[in-house]
DNA sequence: CGGGGCCTTGCAATCGATTGTAGTCGCCAG
DNA sequence: CTGGCGACTACAATCGATTGCAAGGCCCCG
């Protein structure tokens, strides 16, 4: 490996001390119990010689890794980039690093990947593939390891959770369609397995209510793509001819909107308008430009790891059950007066 | 932490062996070595209990962490999104981890991350931030660290690099252009302090020479953001009024000279063809939609997750200096016929 | 019947740090 | 002159595994 590395036995003996006192000196919380001159002596030496500690031999002593795993649904989706930059540049202020793991949405792997994350040990994970009912989660828990949930959740209301404000988002988009004049309004849900589906589409519902909408139908997709999205609002449209506007769970269902409106010989935003929600990177390119929900994931990263590293550093504190972090509203071409 | 963790040491117990007996048998390297029965029996144990070995402990001895180190130099780019899934993928399958570090672009963090991951002794690091000339890379070389750089490259021939095919790639761009009949084409190039700006550059140059193209400008943007591309292609429709089309060294300077392109009055597509490079997603909605080389992100990350483990594994073979991953071209709307 | 060699297993050192406990030294009071 | 206290520092155990070496048992052969 690296030739001569340099061990806390070697800053000990040429500064003359035992390795014992060198640890102490080194370490900020048993400084004071060294004499100050010991103290300055070790450190110039240390500097000098450029020692840094080991982690592995620390880790083992002190029963911590200094790293956090991140569960990942599907890395490739752009909408975690954001997540995983807050997470890692908190975490990198209080020196942990990030181990990655991603679950591929196709096989359960879950199941794996998060157990090898906690055989590593990791002091912490944040977990952002939250189903509503999710066993790995409550497992983790249960064996006392901090763990927060981002933007989903499940029903395990010990576990923290940072998450966008799906009633707030919802009701931006929905207040937005009323204002415009919609009063038919179709919503293409995302699959309710996740909280993220549900939650919205039961915000819905509500502001459907509240805001006075007269037709509100609901159809669900299998899942958070394209061509779920346009198969189902296919079927919205067939259903419920008189729609003027089709709100979806997220981007890629609102595409595929998009493309089922078109072929319905709608134009998008004159004839029906669609809604986004995530307001993914090149929302405002597509064709016309989306109206969007703008969730701040960065911010949301960050948020989730400094619960967590509160966690970590101290396991008593009673902690916040859910955090909802407020949306906003990207208004866009997809969105217009409804067709007289 | 976790209660009543299972170490070699109950699993010895229990099977009434040594720790060292059990640590051989539970070893596939050394097992040959201790009687079959023993095996079976310390095997059983290890199984009921739910033995798993202290990473920690065994890593102090062994010297081996199981964990590779990524650095990415902006996470929040979809681009990263398929390598980081590939790079994952195929490490996990062989047992290790993936550490991730994200530079911020804006300030050079880079220095710092990269101690970061070192200090934690990680067993190798691959690196898709690499600039040209790149003293980080160099030292973590010479430090005896396997390296391998995906998607850029540095001049540090030593180290493997793993990356698209420029040269290819610009050549499929090309052609397509010289069929359609272009032969006045500019070219947007990305800064030439990575290997991807210089590389398609020259790419551009060469082929245009080949392929008899009469008037082939170039103007090289800061970054390889949108609002560059926009500046810098209306410097070159400025400069070069005759031009038909456009080749962007990437799809956000392409994004830049959509807008560029279109306030100076031309039709993208029928006044002027703009092509992409990269083809990250959502270029297909876009409008129009993009014309843009696409570039095997996933496999990449795979191939050089492989070359990694291959240096682990064994440091003295001799590697391929770089791997050129071929390309594909995803023609759209973008790119038509020159007007006459 | 004794010794050499093989197969198997145990002993103990080791990786590099942290930390509870014991010991040393100087100084002051009795 | 001695006992005791305070301030430091050294010793050694410990975290949980791996591994070189030695030792034990057994068989076989001379």
């Amino acid at each position: 490996m690296v030739i001569g590395r340099i061990t806390l036995k070697d800053v000990a003996r040429e500064a003359g001390v035992h390795t014992s006192t060198a640890s102490r000196a080194l370490n900020p919380q048993t400084q004071s119990v060294v004499n100050p001159e010991t103290v300055a002596r070790v450190l110039e030496v240390a500097q000098r010689l450029g020692y840094r500690p080991h982690p592995l031999a620390r880790g083992l002593r002190t029963n911590q890794t200094m790293t956090v795993g991140m569960v990942i649904p599907d890395v490739e989706n752009p909408l975690f980039g954001p997540i995983i930059a807050g997470v890692e540049h908190r975490l990198g202020t209080d020196g942990y690093s990030l181990l990655i793991a991603n679950t591929d949405p196709r096989d359960d792997s879950s199941l794996t990947v998060i157990d090898a994350l906690a055989e590593r040990r990791v002091d912490g994970m944040i977990i952002a593939s939250a189903s509503r009912v999710d066993e790995h989660i409550r497992r983790l828990h249960d064996q006392g390891l901090p763990v927060v949930q981002v933007n989903r959740m499940s029903n395990e209301v010990e576990v923290p959770a940072i998450v966008g404000d799906d009633h707030a988002g919802i009701g931006l988009v929905m207040e937005h369609l009323v204002e415009l004049g919609h009063r038919r309004i179709g919503h293409v849900a995302g699959p309710g397995t996740f909280s993220t589906g549900l939650g919205r589409r039961e915000a819905f519902l509500e502001w459907a209510g509240k805001l006075g909408v007269h037709e509100a139908p609901i159809e669900e997709a299998e899942s958070f793509r394209m061509m779920p999205g346009y198969r189902v609002t296919r079927r919205l449209i067939e259903r419920n001819p008189d729609l003027t506007a089709i709100v979806a769970a997220n981007d890629l269902l609102a595409l595929g909107a998009y493309q089922a409106v078109s072929e319905a010989g709608f134009t998008i935003g004159q004839g029906i308008s669609v809604t986004g929600y995530n307001d993914v990177p090149f929302m405002q390119f597509v064709q016309p430009p989306m109206t969007a929900v703008r969730v701040p994931y960065r911010k949301m990263g960050v948020e989730a790891a400094s619960v967590l590293l509160e966690m970590i550093a101290d396991s008593e504190t009673v902690r916040p059950g859910a955090v909802w972090l407020t949306p906003t509203l990207s208004v866009r071409e997809s969105t217009a007066r409804p067709r007289s």
